[in-house]
RNA sequence: GGGAGCUUAGCUCAGUCGGUUCAGAGCGUCUGCCCUACAAGCAGAGGGUCGGGGGUUCGAGUCCCUCAGCUCCCACCA
């Protein structure tokens, strides 16, 4: 029987290799969980616990950014599966008009093929083919890092559910008196050729310069120019005695569209140009000067150009003084028939040169350095966006900050961590309509059909879910009440995305489509977002938003802000640095579960990520841990006969005691999302005192078995180590957790209870620790004699100290004889232990360094006594004494009298090793 | 220009209500070990005027003021 054991072992043994290779367990165990449907979710009985993924780009691929948010997101509802919810975790991706719509023309371009050749139709046909083509590969790569999402449920930003969400929002919206079109300056993006909102307009730094140009007095024969004669007055006149105004300009391309010079009416450098007219350089066009108190009079020579359609600021004094706005762009950027000059060129071009025939004309002063912000497409980082007056839908946000900020501030959804609360606080009080249309085809595009008018009449429009429905409202319209659908022209223009992912938490579940249904009425509000905080503004507060006006409830509580993933200078992770690790290189070489847990590691709710490979490879080491400690408990013996012995009983008791304890740390973290917290408790419980304390009390010497009880105990805290890692790191759990008792089909860690705390002896513990430090106490005596751990050596302590744990001192510090004594008795050569208030010695005979001892004596000595001189300071302190309370002097008290203890035992091993001298 | 945050060990960071021997953790460093679970490991050790200054308090890493440095967000000064 026992050979058989033993030969049935070595076959395991075999199976069981020495390192964990992850490469083996991975992709077996995920298809094991996907067969089983345990990510899947239905409606039933037990309380929901749910999360939304933030969509990512449809035809994007993993990023260091992802692994951290996918990662955090999957422990969270792995762990909320664990304790007792219905954990619904709902993947999908966002179809990136912007983003999606530039990758295809950029195909087509490479097959020489211009998107304005192509109709509507015809490219979206292209636009679908490459969704289908690279659609989805960011889900299949959140496979590999063992995402437990409920697949079943995968949704994507444009299928028909979400389509036909939004249409119906539009549609309400609309009907509300919500969604408007009108006549503003916006953001144009010249590449992508599409309106921007605010929030996707992102503002460099950048070095430019600034043009000073000379606009001269146009009517100095009919109304000549009188200095005023005022202190500051700068007069500007040529060699040809011409009076000129000097204006500072960045962008002198746009000289063209001038059609006022501002001054400040109390400024009185510019007095004397006060009711005239100036000629624009090169143009040749007369503007009047005007006056507001909109320019700064420090700025430059304090003369502004006013261009109004190609500045907001120039827009409204435009309005204000009722100036003409010419137009001199056309929509891709280059200089439009109405500039009249540089016709077709590209207005950068035209920047550099325009400078050259001012200057060649004599009308340019001077250049200066001059740093300025300029704005750029979030999604396209090369080309400036331009400010632009056109038409667009734009939705009236007042109503949604009103119902988006109270559920924040009064706490309803709180933020991890609190200080995007104020982020958010202050968007939503200086909120702008959103402009939602955008000029792309990839998209939603917008329910509204125009109707045929007559030139120059004002247009008119229907909106409505569909042609039928758009048909039957326009013809309730005064006149055109026998229209047919063939008159009627839908918008070209296309929803901006956000506009579908705002709806995301609702339209997954149907609520926008059918109201009140059993899913949405079960996962709404879903419990916890996790997302980054570059788009609190594009994401979380309308989804907020979104929520409120179609749930009347919010769409979660709680909001998990990860940090930005950098490199370990501190550096954005990025393309053109080339420091962005591929996730799915790190996941081949280390495992998932090692770079999940490396991501973890450094990640503190809200606080910038520093990622280095190291954080990774501490993963792969916990995984190898975690293996090689399954091994020692797999190669263990039940030897039947024997009865457990008593360091075994004290370590069983402690562990026990000690699993209890971090588990509830470990559930007060999750708690305050305080992830990388729990991780770090768990990992410390598991290698520091399952491996380096309890494994080593419990261990049976070499050739012999262990007991029955301690070996089923061993197993028990194992299976709970295991679980309490599997959010973390899913795969090498169930590895060993299949490994470590007979399991059916159909078994899973992932479906087992998370361990809840039970009782813990603090007393116990408090006494296993002191009993660790002892032991360190002899292993440093022993690496400082060097005695070899296997030398047997004899240990004396003082009074009963550590009686309950003694057994485990004496099996991990290889002592032969532990001795109690009611006093240390100095007299012999040996090393004196100090911990805490346990006193102890080990007599070494003449291993022992006199010189040494005295002096590590001394220096102990002195240390105490400054610590008693603070003690008693405190103490003497009459207004501590009354003032604090009881329990912190009764604290001091207490450090008092063991100092005095700890410094009579001092001065008494001193005085005995001089006597040795 | 407005707002938020950060500064604690070589590095990355905890430090909750102002009070335990509270100055911590992980990684790295140093020293000694291949001892049949694990060298991707074991054992041990060293390391900090808590950014500077001031204040409140019996007591400050923690609260207040101030200075310095760094980061981020928002904003239409050409």
């Amino acid at each position: 029987m026992y050979i058989c054991r033993i030969y049935y072992k070595t076959i395991l043994m075999e199976e069981l290799s020495s390192k964990y290779n992850p490469a083996l367990t991975e992709d077996k165990w995920y298809e094991y969980w996907l067969q089983h449907k345990f990510f899947h979710s239905e409606p039933d009985s037990r309380p929901s616990y749910t999360i939304v993924i933030p969509p990512p780009n449809v035809t994007g691929i993993l990023h260091m950014g992802h692994v951290l948010n996918e990662t955090i997101q999957d422990v969270l509802i792995r762990h909320a599966r664990m304790s007792g919810f219905n954990a619904c975790w709902v993947p999908g991706t966002d179809h990136a008009s912007i983003a999606t719509e530039a990758k295809v023309v950029g195909r087509l371009a490479g097959m020489g093929i211009r998107k304005r050749d192509l109709t509507r139709e015809e490219f979206l046909k292209y636009a679908w083919e490459w969704k289908e083509e690279h659609g989805g590969i960011i889900l299949e790569q959140l496979k590999k890092l063992g995402c437990s999402c409920d697949w079943d449920r995968t949704a994507f930003t444009m299928d028909s559910p979400r389509s036909e969400s939004v249409m119906r929002v539009f549609v309400d919206l609309y009907d509300k008196g919500l969604i408007y079109r009108g006549l503003r300056m916006v953001n144009w993006d010249p590449k992508a050729q599409t309106v921007l909102s605010t929030e996707e307009v992102v503002y460099r730094d950048e070095k430019s310069k600034l043009y000073y140009l000379r606009y001269y007095v146009a009517d100095a024969d009919v109304n000549p120019v009188v200095p005023t004669g005022e202190e500051g007055e700068v007069l500007h006149i040529d060699g040809q005695g011409r009076y000129y105004a000097v204006v500072a300009t960045t962008r002198p391309e746009t000289i063209m569209g001038d059609t006022a010079m501002c001054i400040n009416p109390k400024d009185p450098k510019n007095q004397w140009l006060r009711g005239h007219k100036v000629t624009v350089p090169l143009v040749g066009r007369v503007i009047p000067v005007i006056e507001d108190r909109y320019v700064d009079i420090e700025f430059g020579t304090g003369c502004l150009k006013v261009t109004p359609a190609h500045d907001v600021n120039d827009y409204n004094l435009g309005k204000i003084h009722n100036l003409e706005t010419i137009d001199i762009f056309n929509p891709d950027g280059t200089l439009s028939e109405a500039a009249g000059m540089y016709v077709g060129r590209d207005r950068m071009d035209v920047r550099k040169q325009i400078a050259l025939d001012l200057d060649n004309a004599a009308l340019l002063e001077k250049i200066e350095d001059y740093d300025n912000k300029v704005g750029y497409s979030e999604r396209n980082q090369d080309t400036a966006v331009e400010p632009r007056l056109c038409k667009q839908w734009f939705l009236k946000m007042q109503h949604f900050a009103d119902i988006a900020l109270p559920p924040v501030l009064e706490g309803k959804i709180q933020f991890h961590p609190t200080k995007y609360v104020t982020t958010y606080r202050n968007w939503l009080e200086n909120i702008q309509d959103w402009c939602i249309s955008r000029q792309l085809w990839w998209g939603h595009r917008i329910p509204a059909w125009f109707l045929p008018t007559a030139e120059g009449e004002e247009e008119k429009f229907v909106v409505a879910l569909n042609v039928e429905e758009a048909l039957a409202k326009a013809r309730k319209i005064k006149g055109y009440e026998n229209i047919e659908a063939e008159a009627l022209s839908r918008d070209e223009d296309a929803l901006d995305t956000w506009f579908s992912s705002w709806l995301w938490p609702v339209s997954l579940f149907g609520g926008i489509n059918n109201p009140g249904n059993e899913e949405i009425r079960y996962y709404y509000p879903t419990s916890d977002l996790v997302t980054g905080p570059d788009i609190i503004f594009f994401l979380v507060a309308r989804m907020i938003m979104g929520g409120e006006e179609y749930m009347k409830d919010v769409p979660f509580s709680n909001v998990y802000f990860t940090g930005i993933v950098r490199d370990k200078l501190g550096r954005k992770m990025s393309k053109q640095l080339g420091n962005s690790p591929d996730p799915l290189k790190l996941i081949a070489q280390y495992g998932a579960d090692a770079v999940r847990m490396g991501m973890l590691l450094c990640s503190s709710a809200g606080n910038d990520v520093l990622y280095d490979d190291s954080q990774v490879e501490q993963g792969r080491n916990f995984c190898g841990k975690i293996w090689n400690a399954f091994r020692l408990i797999d190669l263990w013996n039940v030897d039947e006969g024997k009865v457990q012995d008593e360091a075994s009983a004290v370590a069983v008791k402690w562990f026990e005691s000690k699993l209890n304890e971090t588990v509830a740390t470990v559930e007060d973290h999750f708690r305050k999302f305080r992830i990388s917290d729990a991780l770090m408790a768990v990992y410390k419980l598991f290698w520091d005192d399952f491996c380096a304390w309890y494994l080593e009390a419990v261990k049976p010497a070499y050739g012999e078995g262990i007991d029955k009880t301690t070996l089923a105990r061993t197993k028990e805290f194992f299976e709970a180590l295991l679980k309490l890692i599997h959010p973390v790191m899913p795969f090498i759990t169930e590895e060993l957790w299949q490994k470590l008792a007979p399991r059916k089909d159909g078994d899973t860690i992932m479906l087992q209870s998370y361990p809840i705390a039970g009782d813990s002896d603090k007393e116990l513990i408090a006494d296993f620790e002191a009993a660790t430090s002892l032991v360190a106490a002899v292993r440093n005596i022993r690496q400082q004699k060097n005695i070899s751990p296997r030398e047997p050596l004899v240990l004396k302590v003082e009074g009963s100290a550590l009686k309950d744990v003694e057994a485990v001192v004496r099996k991990l510090a290889g002592i032969s004889e532990l001795v109690r004594v009611d006093s240390v008795n100095y007299d012999e050569a040996g090393s004196s232990i100090l911990v805490g208030t346990i006193k102890a010695f080990v007599p070494l005979g003449n291993l022992i360094n006199v010189e040494e001892e005295l002096k590590k004596a001394e220096a102990d000595l002195l240390y105490y006594n400054g610590f008693l001189e603070s003690v008693r300071l405190k103490l003497g302190n009459e207004k501590f004494v009354c003032g604090a309370p009881e329990k912190v002097v009764a604290t001091e008290r207490k450090k008092e009298s063991d100092a005095l203890a700890t410094i009579a035992a001092l001065q008494q091993t001193i005085a005995s090793l001089k006597a040795l001298k």
